[in-house]
DNA sequence: TTGTAAGCGTTATCAG
DNA sequence: CTGATAACGCTTACAA
């Protein structure tokens, strides 16, 4: 059944009358190898649809030319449901790591799972990158860890001095900043922060850390009140927001530390017959690819998928190649949609 | 700098006393190994951090325990831009294949790439998933050959009798029955449909096959003209929608073949000045997770991405262990929204 | 420019 | 239940 004798390098090495070594060389294009007998070995693998063995290129090698992508979700996610934005980062590096000609080999793993698993340890990556939300707390540990054993790695989050390993991350700082920035200057002086209220995540932190930034500029106090814990999903959003608006805290714009909790907060607005923008205004974070279609459309703080992608596997391969990487921050940007209002009173 | 010492089944051989083949029966929980020599193996394996070397594995047992997951797409697809339906398909495919203990390597090609690649020749993957959308009569070809080479895959797409390979597609020809069934029961008699007019794509040929099932059924012709061409993107329906507009032909709802191109039509409706559903009832086919979002929310036909990556891995699997495996059809169902106009006129 | 020899770290096969 | 021995298919050194 299985009707398949894969030839060897030394099958070719009998054919064309030279040695296997010979082949290995010709058939990677080494210039060792006269003209003539890499045309001819090459011509007669083509024939016999050759294909090295991976598996001992590798062992002999020691290196894979994979890179192991290691999504991780903290809480316990609806199964099947992956954060948008980490599937247009997902997508992203895909496509970094082929035009690298890396393989790339992808994973999920809970955060409470033995995390870097075994990919380098296993031979199977000679690199890994880290994608997820996750307590940071939880992770600075396995991180170090991997760092003390020479592992070849990069995550993806906070870009913070003097910890170990290499990151690559947007300015969430600066988001939180642009958000709020807009909203005031659109004169709200009441928002909500719908986000995780541990510090736990310095994602959401720093996105804090820029609302509070504008406030300051701005001349406004920061009323504690009107920060509400939130997660990532649509469902934490739409409590976060219930909450706030039964609390009675007054407040005339809310913004979110994602786009999704933001889609939860619209529904449960629109449930409690306010409208956006008119009612309260909204700004979301992330740009996933929802956001310009929601109803309002929302304005946003986009990160650039794009760019991180490439950021992190340049970064894992620089690191594989011995070269010393450094931590990439990359800049986010507001988009101005509907849902801030801006189009409106402007 | 790389500072790891890797441990091999050699160095917990010496220092359990033991020969290396028993190391190796041990840590596979070989009931051939006694329970006490087996367990001080592990342990030993568990002080040093001891991964089994996969290279080594792989290259002697021929087997890798790998899928890979070639995701190909058609046209010059805007770069970074992965249609949001294979998104899901790829995120349910991952946590499937981790479910059966198997790793993932995925990658994107071209159509026009050379396919296969070498996933499977290379030893690199056991079996290979295919995914996306794709001239059939390019890719039956390719699928052929590989059929004939014995190699192990599963392709997702339309399910046809007498073709090589196994398949696992969604039944379009009733998701197009459905769509249409559901606006002619809402007393729609000129019914568009926006999809891929060439044939070569069974995907669109069944939802239109299933649109006409529909219209015989309630006694109503079909006019050729409500056939309009478009594919894949949203830039597609939107100016597959403008030019249906603008022909003068008449028609008061439309069937899309997939989402993205209902959100093109939409918007292209919208600057023509006109509402959906007061104006035209729209319905859509995917159900990708912004369906839900849209302004107004899209009734749609909705794929089992759940169950599809499901039933991918197990075919590859079963492929793999030599078990006859069969195509496999998944329903699909009609999700009732709002741009049809059924709650309106209901 | 080519060939020879060795070895990467496992698992398979046999014999004990 | 355990051990010796031989692969798996390639790349690296080194020799010619």
């Amino acid at each position: 059944m299985k009707g398949k004798n894969k030839p060897t390098s030394v099958d070719i090495a009998h054919l064309a009358g030279v040695s296997q070594p010979t082949v290995s060389r010709a058939l990677r294009n080494s210039p060792l190898v006269s003209l003539a007998t890499r045309q001819r070995v090459q011509q007669i693998a083509r024939d016999l649809n050759y294909k090295v063995d991976v598996n001992a290129r590798n062992l002999r090698s020691q290196r894979t030319n994979t890179l192991a992508l290691l999504l991780f979700e903290d809480s316990g996610e609806r199964e099947a449901f992956i954060n948008p934005f980490f599937l247009s980062m997902l997508g992203s590096i895909t496509r970094a790591s082929a035009q690298q000609g890396y393989d790339l080999l992808i994973s999920f793993q809970q955060l409470s799972d033995d995390w870097n698993a075994e990919y380098e340890d296993a031979n199977k990556a000679d690199g890994i990158i880290f994608l997820g939300y996750g307590d940071y707390t939880s992770y600075i540990k396995r991180i170090s860890k991997l760092d003390h054993e020479g592992a070849h790695f990069v995550t993806w989050g906070p870009v913070i001095e003097d910890q170990p390993g290499l990151f690559v991350g947007s300015d969430n700082e600066l988001g939180g900043f642009l958000a709020a920035d807009h909203l005031i200057r659109l004169e709200h002086t009441r928002i909500a922060f719908l986000g995780d209220e541990s510090n736990d995540y310095p994602e959401f932190r720093d996105r804090y850390a820029g609302y509070c930034r504008a406030h300051a500029k701005h001349g406004l106090e920061v009323d504690p009140r009107l920060r509400v814990n939130a997660f990532f999903s649509e469902e934490c959003g739409y409590r976060a927001a219930h909450t706030l608006i039964t609390s009675g805290v007054e407040f005339s714009a809310i913004a979110c530390a994602s786009d999704l909790i933001a889609i939860g907060a619209i529904k449960a607005l629109r449930e409690h017959g306010l409208k956006v923008p008119r009612d309260k205004a909204i700004v979301g974070f992330d740009d996933i690819p929802t956001a310009e279609h929601l109803a309002p459309s929302l304005t946003t703080i986009q990160q650039d998928t794009f760019a991180a992608g490439q950021a992190l596997v340049d970064s894992v391969i620089r690191s594989i190649n011995g070269e010393t990487g450094e931590s990439k921050l990359l800049p986010t940007r507001l988009i101005i949609r509907d849902s801030s209002g801006a189009k409106i009173s402007l």
